[in-house]
DNA sequence: AAATATAGACGACACGTGTTGCTTAGTCAA
DNA sequence: TTGACTAAGCAACACGTGTCGTCTATATTT
């Protein structure tokens, strides 16, 4: 199928339209190939010459909007500083309040796949890059880049989640301080370190 | 519907065995309702009785058979220590490495949910019961006890869910050496660590 | 402008889903 | 043992899914 192709890229946009506008409106398990289709004035079976299904379509439109909020917003191969981390993580929560706020219709804890994985994933891809620049200082190794990244990426977008799925009565840039943090000096520390009341 | 009738416990089990089955022979996604049911000699909307859907049937699949892995090999309400940390995290690895064994024939990186979570958030139950014990030492805090268990837990999870999907070429234990490791040195200071060979 | 290529429309197909109303059969308590 | 209760069987429903073959309309090439 040619990219190129005006009939291609206009349907193609007609298709995210559609499920843009039905996302806000009545969710994504709520909304069928069909209503995607008719609302974008496409024929079912062009849906499919497209996507593979609606869960693909959504894979795409999470992951192309967070590509762009990350290239608005961060320089493109940026470096490895404390800066550019703090910076990630609020695009992160960001971007993950909005995931929220469209996917608000559908019933949160049930069948319903995790689509903010896909943020993980291209957090992954980024902070890999970064890893895989020399670091400024060479001291022991504690594990490989890639478990290093994996582990961060996944910190990172997990504890983005829950804020962002909680009533986020923490702001957003205090969240982040705290989760710049717990990379920084460690979660084991950090856990140890909470005053608690007795109970 | 009362969970002590005979009839009940019955038509569970068939229900639980026949998708465990199916589960080794075709996968997840390959299989219908309407194989779970015929396979274990019930009707399909007796099925619907029991679970809302496959996914949900999958997810009590996973959930209960985690735990079951914790209780045996994990006292109950253990308390917050390394040993402790390390034998969990073997137990997700573990864990782990099964129902990938058991998912191989879905398709991997498609609209497949990923079951796998459900592990995360069992993981942050344990964590999170773990904090609230209060900590040996009183040192300053930096973060809530809520962001701590989930940031680790999801760590933990992710690390050990790309290490169960890749070759494996690192040991299990090695593997849990280096979690723990990032988890109590910060996964900042682990990242600028690793000798990195120029290319 | 004409010829070729191909995206999209249309209708039809087999299949799976989730639900409903009714009947049969098992369980338990009086 | 009898009677009330209810899980499970059964058939049928409307609906969504994914795919296929055929035809039309729009691009692209010459």
């Amino acid at each position: 199928m040619n990219e190129t192709d005006p009939r291609v890229i206009r349907t193609r946009r007609l298709l995210l339209d559609a499920f843009a506008g039905l996302l806000k409106e009545k969710g994504f398990r709520a909304m069928s190939v069909q209503d995607i289709a008719s609302r974008a004035t496409v024929n079912r079976a062009t849906f499919y010459a497209h996507f593979e299904d609606k869960y693909a379509l959504m894979e795409s439109f999470i992951r192309t909007g967070f590509q762009q909020r990350v290239a608005e917003e961060l320089s493109r191969s940026a470096a490895f500083t404390m800066d550019n981390l703090r910076l990630l993580i609020g695009i992160v929560l960001e971007y993950l309040v909005q995931v929220e706020s469209n996917q608000c219709r559908g019933a949160k804890q049930h069948a319903e796949p995790l689509f903010e994985t896909i943020i993980q994933d291209e957090l992954y891809q980024i902070l890999l890059s970064w890893l895989k620049q020399p670091p400024p200082a060479d001291v022991r190794c504690w594990a490989a880049r890639e478990t290093a990244a994996v582990a961060m990426s996944w910190a990172i977008f997990g504890a983005g989640l829950q804020w962002s799925q909680s009533r986020r009565n923490t702001p957003a840039e205090e969240m982040a301080d705290q989760m710049v943090g717990l990379l920084t000096h460690g979660l084991f520390q950090a856990m140890e370190i909470e005053p608690t009341q007795a109970h």
